[in-house]
DNA sequence: GTCTATACGGCGATAGAC
DNA sequence: GTCTATCGCCGTATAGAC
């Protein structure tokens, strides 16, 4: 599946496809609607017919995203499953979002500060605390069933993964390399049994 | 010590300081010349005796705080140690640069895709090699010498350290919590051992 | 659904007075 | 070293014709 397919059918998706395309490789705010309208071989004035404004269109992308994404976070959070196994497939979705929507991914990870300073946004808050939720809570059970180990420190644990895994947005590119299920294979190797040699 | 120190002595060194403290926080497109000459009392005008361009400001900060860095680096790899211990160093003394230097590493962390583009910046991409020589020296080195897992993906492995490492600059602010130090001891336990419970 | 034409403001940068 | 004044450009957004 191509990156970024769902953002709506007919002129108006095909629009917010072009924008979310320039604003995850030139970034929101240096990505003008005339690059949009010139992406799409029409003038500037014309976009207005479809979008209320440039906020509107990145509000929809990243909204789009985080509702898919998130249902699947859900329903790997009802499985019957262990922590260990629970914060392996939340790991290995997270990789195949890149893979499936890399510039929506790449938009999130790198305006989001930006954008939360609007009120219009600030459901970024709510989806930042849910994350925060899924992740520490995995780790706290898993200290607790005894998969992790004793000593770990949630909170910073938490961080590092939830910054690792999405930067790789910046460099993994499916179609010259690994497939999302074999990076995700390998980061787990690393965050579940580290480097050393044993 | 507190961040940003180094940027020179005088009026010019306190305007870069300013400059540095707000494309910190806001981005470097995002701020512009009238913020910064509003955050030194002055008008935009009289920023233009001291700099050429508001590039010149973000080059010499960028430049400064990447000069100490490597030099620092370069102290590391000449030291007489194993590329385990090699590797806590430069983890350690990265930690220490977001301690010192929080909003120069912030700064290159999220400008410097953008600042690549410009032919003034293109030692960006020869410090990047530069950074890319020394982890993956000291991974294929470590794991030559028996002391990393033999099966270690090494690029990935360089990828993935070297990106979670800097986006701590997004959250750890030493003065409400941990010392560098601390935090670098705890970040290398989960690369190196993993957070499974052995 | 797109174009023409344009309003209006903010941007980086400059020249010369003080 | 700073201020006054301003230039020229480009940004988002609008109104109405086609």
């Amino acid at each position: 599946m191509p990156a970024s397919t769902k953002l709506g059918t007919g002129r108006r998706g095909e629009l917010l496809t072009l924008a979310c395309h320039l604003f995850a490789e030139r970034g929101f705010q240096a990505t003008t609607v005339r690059d949009i309208a010139e992406a799409a071989g029409i003038l500037s004035g014309s976009l207005y017919h479809h979008f209320d404004s440039k906020e509107t269109m990145v509000d929809e992308i990243i909204r789009t995203f985080q509702d898919e994404l998130f249902t699947e976070y859900d329903a790997i959070m009802a499985m019957d499953l262990g922590p260990r196994e629970k914060l392996a497939a939340v790991i290995a979705t997270s990789f195949e979002a890149i893979h499936n929507h890399r510039d929506a991914v790449a938009i999130y990870q790198h305006e989001s500060k930006y954008l939360q300073q609007f009120e219009r946004f600030s459901y970024l808050i709510e989806r930042n605390k849910q994350y925060r939720d899924i992740l520490m809570s995995l780790l706290a059970e898993g200290v607790s069933a005894e998969v992790f180990r004793e000593d770990l420190d949630v909170e910073i644990t938490y961080r590092f993964i939830r910054d690792s895994v999405w930067v790789a947005v910046g460099w993994y590119h499916p179609e010259r390399g690994l497939a999302a299920s074999e990076i995700a294979e390998r980061y787990l190797g690393i965050v579940l049994d580290g480097i050393s040699r044993k």
